[in-house]
DNA sequence: GTTAGCATGTAAGGAGTTACATGATTTT
DNA sequence: AAAATCATGTAACTCCTTACATGCTAAC
C-alpha cells in the first residue's frame, strides 16, 4: 500500500545511503553525477520516494547531535536502516530483466561493488544478450526490407547499430576479467586448479 | 481536447504514413524498427494515438476498392490527410529542445528527409550543445569529488563519456556534412563564395 | 486441428516530469 | 539588499506499459 515500486530511484537512493547519509538535496546531485549519462532524477520524483522509504522504515532520519535543527525546517539527513540494508541486498541479488534493462542496468552496474561475483557476471550476460537480440531483430527487419532508405534513415540505423555493438564488446571485456578474477580470486570454491 | 499530446509517437506515426498508407500492426513493426535501436512502442500506445489522430482529422481510413472487408474487422489502413501533411511540416519544423532531447531526437532525425535544411541543422547542433552540456556537468561535478570512487563507477563514468564523446564527434561530422552540402548545394543564397 | 502469428483494441496503473509554493542561507 | 543557490515538498499531468479481451488466418 505505501508507496509505489519505483524500483531504480528505490534501489539508487538505498545504495547512494549505504555509502553515507545524506539530504535529499545532496542525494540528488550525487545520483545526477551518478549517473548523468544515463538519466536524471527530479525532486519531484525523490522526495516521495524518500517518504515511501522512511514509511517503509527502510531509511531513518538522522539527529546528529541537536546542532542542525535551527528554525522550523532545516536539512534532514537521511541513514539507511537495518532493514534498508537487507532491502538493498535483495535488489541488488536480482538478476533479472529488471537488473539489465536500459532504464535499470547503469543504476545496477553502479552498485556493482556491493554485488556477488555470480550475479554480477549474469546481470552482464543478461544485458548483453538483451542487445544481440535487439541487434538481430533489427538487422533481420532490415534484411527483409524490399524498398532501399533514405541516407538520413540509413545514417540513423548505422549508428544505432555500432553504438550497440560497441556496448557488447564493452560487456564482453567486463565479463572477461569477472571470469579472469573468480578464477584465481575469492570464488566459491571453484576446485581451483593448480597455478 | 481530443486526445493527449505524445508528440514523439504522434511524429513517428505521421511521417511514416507520409511514405506510404499502413495499418497499426505493421506500422508498429516499421516504427520498432526504424527505432529499434532506440526505443519501442507498444501497441497500447500506438492504437490510442491511431484514433486520436483520426479524430483530430490528421489521418483517415483507406478504402482500397472494397476487397479488403470481409468479415467484421479486417485490417485497417491509414493514410494521411491533408491537414495531417501540415502537422507534420509544423513538427519538422520546430527546432528546440522538444527536437533534440534524448526520447525525440532519434525520431527527428528519422525523417530528416523532409526536414529544411536550416532547421536540420540547428536540430544537430542543439543536440550537440545539449551533450556537451552534459559533459561538463558531469565533468566538473567528478572533478569536484574529493572521495575516490571505486572500480565499477569509474569503469561506467569512463563507459558514459566515451559514449557521449563519440556521438559528439558523429554529429560534428554530420553537421560539417550538412555545411558543405549547404554550401554548394540549393542553399538560401549565402552570397555563394567563389568555388 | 492446433499452434503461431496477424490484427485491433481497452482499462488500469507505473514511473516519472513540470510547475508551483515556500523559505533559509550564502554570495556578490 | 539583491541574486543565486540551497533545501523541501505537493498536485496535476504525461507518456507509456502490462495485461487483458477478442477473433481471424496461415502453417504444420
Amino acid at each position: 500500500m505505501a508507496g509505489g515500486q519505483r524500483r531504480v530511484l528505490e534501489l539508487a537512493v538505498l545504495g547512494s545511503l549505504h555509502e553515507t547519509p545524506l539530504h535529499g538535496y545532496e542525494l540528488r546531485k550525487r545520483l545526477n553525477t551518478l549517473l548523468g549519462m544515463f538519466r536524471a532524477f527530479s525532486y519531484g520524483s525523490l522526495y516521495p520516494c524518500l517518504r515511501s522509504l522512511l514509511e517503509q522504515g527502510l531509511i531513518a532520519e538522522e539527529q546528529p547531535a541537536q546542532a542542525t535543527i535551527v528554525g522550523g525546517r532545516s536539512k534532514i539527513v537521511y541513514k539507511l536502516t537495518a532493514e534498508g540494508k537487507e532491502r538493498l541486498q535483495e535488489l541488488l541479488t536480482q538478476a533479472g530483466p529488471s537488473a539489465w534493462e536500459d532504464e535499470s542496468f547503469g543504476v545496477h552496474f553502479a552498485f556493482f561493488r556491493h554485488t556477488e561475483a555470480e550475479v554480477r557476471l549474469r546481470i552482464l550476460e543478461g544485458r548483453r544478450s538483451r542487445l544481440e537480440e535487439r541487434l538481430d531483430s533489427v538487422r533481420t527487419a532490415l534484411a527483409r526490407t524490399r524498398e532501399r532508405l533514405d541516407s538520413y534513415t540509413l545514417e540513423l540505423q548505422r549508428h544505432g547499430l555500432e553504438s550497440v555493438e560497441r556496448e557488447v564488446r564493452w560487456l564482453n571485456e567486463l565479463i572477461a576479467t569477472e571470469r579472469r578474477a573468480s578464477e584465481r580470486g575469492p570464488a566459491t570454491d571453484t576446485t581451483s586448479s593448480d597455478e
